[in-house]
DNA sequence: ATAACGTATGCGCATTTCCGCATATACGCT
DNA sequence: AGCGTATATGCGGAAATGCGCATACGTTAT
């Protein structure tokens, strides 16, 4: 009762569920970095909804590197009726747009894998080859 | 999105989840005195929390006089897919004592209607033929 | 070793939520 | 009209939450 009180809390949350779309569509997993200039939220946000998801067993993370791939990985039942139902209904411009940028910027990986940082807001970043506003036509 | 987070919200209460489930169970309605004495909370705390899940669109309520009967009546697919996996979960132990004091409630009922008012905690009311403790085997 | 980088988190503060009290509202009965 | 009852809600203080800053931690590269 309590467990399925704290799960539905974790989900109840703008910024949890724009991660939580982006991540089932991804059953490789996506870095934090990643997971950023897709959302564009500080960096440490993501990284403290990712905490607040994971401790509700939503999701797992697995570290190679200096990155940290997470994907979906419900520990309940209830969890992942919930994220299926989710995805069923994920037709918000929002998860559109997020889908879009993290779309680009997976592209940019090597071999699989994330190759640069975050870029969001970031100072003297010219020099990575990549354009994640909505400019570029 | 924020719709669907607010839904989730309204639901990530404990207390909201027992309503719920029992009200899950009572197609045609459980009145708010009854709801009082099967999660014995105070009065004004089941109506607040009827008022959310009311808002959220999850139930829905039907005045016949002084009573007011709540049913589920989820407005949106998510909240009927929630409630249906949230019902196929709830086996918890509080769920069943609240299900079970309910049912001793509703047996008191006249011709399927309520005619007596909440009992928890008040003073002065031996008169009611009710006893809703576990004390009776 | 030092520096740079990706990620995580302690802390302070502003904001929101929660709870109980008291009271309001609406209805029924006499 | 007046009283009793069922339900809803305004309000104040307490508790929880959310956010940004700064920084810590572990890894990689030089």
């Amino acid at each position: 009762m309590k467990q399925t009180s704290d799960l539905l809390r974790a989900l109840a949350d703008e910024d949890r569920l724009r991660i939580v779309s982006l991540l089932a569509d991804e059953p490789d997993g996506v870095c934090v970095c990643e997971l950023v200039d897709a959302l564009r939220l500080p960096q440490y946000q993501v990284s403290r909804q990712l905490a607040v998801l994971r401790d509700a067993g939503l999701v797992a993370g697995k570290k190679s590197g200096n990155w940290v791939y997470y994907r979906v990985s419900p520990a309940s039942p209830l969890g992942a009726a919930i994220v299926e139902v989710l995805m069923a209904n994920s037709s918000a411009e929002t998860v559109r747009e997020d889908r879009e940028r993290l779309g680009r910027r997976t592209r940019l990986r090597d071999r699989g894998v994330c190759v640069v940082g975050y870029d969001s807001g970031r100072p003297f970043r010219e020099s990575i080859p990549i354009a994640l506003e909505e400019s570029s036509g």
